[in-house]
DNA sequence: ATTTATTTTTAGACTAATCTAAATATTTTA
DNA sequence: TAAAATATTTAGATTAGTCTAAAAATAAAT
């Protein structure tokens, strides 16, 4: 049996793989649990010694085919959740994370694979990031940071970078949620900030932080 | 904070004070629980320095009036989620029960409350126990133990005594779910085995076990 | 009213998960 | 490459929750 605890902690070295091939750092997991570095040593020995990381002292963890296997599962049910909560309850989309946090640690694979149906197989949570299915795939889809586009190039957002409340509610005052559809009109060097035609209708300009943590497909 | 594991024991010390108005022994929570008599003494020593449950050594224990509330809202949150279960997913009212055992315990007000719109504001769960409402009232409705019946006297069927998932099947396969319209035909004293027309069409003997273990609405 | 049986509490130990402070490795910088 | 800075591990402690075995209290039976 594994633990919520140590649940979290495979989330945590999930989630920092995707951002790095290498393996993962006592420090970065601390950082992201908000755990000392000593509670890390020590939870990166036991999961080893479970076969779900790869541990040698000094040099990082990485995710062993259970452990990834789990960790994508957490996932599933986390995103999930939010579906749920954003769809059927109403909850908006900087509210729905914090809850599946906690929802994500039932263990019913029925209920799970029920959800999903009720759902109606969604392939991507309120935040645009993609669902694994029951076998671990996720539906891949080509994304660009908004940032990166050019002048008069047009595109629809479909994901966020940051999934913090506060830019997730700064969006909504922008209205560059999900679905909406951006043209660049300029870019300007002085601080990168990016003057845009949102939905066809209204110029606008926002800052490159912005910019930087919005995906859109082209 | 109160944790999961102070949650489960308020919520059996609450369930054993539905059954009798004495205190609740140690022992009967070990056993509600499946926990050594040891552990429940250090948990209500513990519950009580929160002043959750008045406890005085050698003479059992009682929920505070915190704690009341605390384990009525637990109810509530059991039961909505059975709800959800049986009604939005499609579990059959035995399945439900365990799953509500981990749902229970995830905490957001504006879950439950939000919850409790999306499933039309429920007063009875699939197993015909009160929903309280978000003030912790419970509906009160006239019920009866089919067992204590009189010949030619009419029931609907509204509710059971036991909850195990053994006893449930075996009212599916009887035909003796919520709902059911049951008239009492014959009692036999040898067994206390009971005749019944079911849904004003089948006879049918039931055990006496099975009679004093159904709930009816006259 | 003693003795016997049962219940409950205490004593002591264990595991999971956490922390701080100190020791040791690794990486960076000069 | 030696010193300084940073990262990581170890040592030792703490808390929640659990257990078994022994002691003490209460209840039941003779
Ligand atoms: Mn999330
Ligand atoms: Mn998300
Ligand atoms: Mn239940
Ligand atoms: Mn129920």
């Amino acid at each position: 049996m594994i633990s919520q605890t140590e649940e979290n902690y495979l989330k945590a070295i999930f989630k920092l793989s995707e951002q790095s091939d290498k393996p993962i750092s006592t420090n970065a997991v601390s950082k992201e649990l908000n755990t000392s570095a000593a509670s890390v040593t020590d939870m990166l020995i036991r999961l080893s010694k479970k076969d779900l990381v790869n541990y040698a002292k000094y040099k990082g963890a990485t995710l062993s085919d259970e452990g990834s296997r789990l960790a994508t599962h957490l996932v599933r049910k986390h995103r999930l959740w939010e579906v749920f909560l954003y769809d059927k309850l109403g909850f908006t989309w900087d509210e729905v994370h914090d809850i599946a946090e906690q929802m994500e640690h039932i263990r019913s694979e029925q209920l799970v694979d029920r959800l999903d149906d009720f759902l109606g197989n969604p392939k991507f949570d309120p935040h645009g990031d993609p669902i694994p299915d029951a076998d671990g795939n996720f539906a891949q889809r080509q994304q660009y940071l908004l940032a990166s586009l050019n002048n008069s190039e047009v595109g629809v957002v479909v994901g966020v970078q940051e999934h913090s409340s506060a830019f997730l509610q700064y969006l909504d005052k922008l209205e560059l949620v999900l679905g909406a559809k951006v043209q660049i009109i300029d870019k300007y060097d002085y601080d990168g900030s990016i003057k845009i035609l949102l939905n066809e209708e209204k110029e606008q300009i926002i800052t490159n932080k912005v910019a930087q943590n919005i995906f859109v497909k082209t």
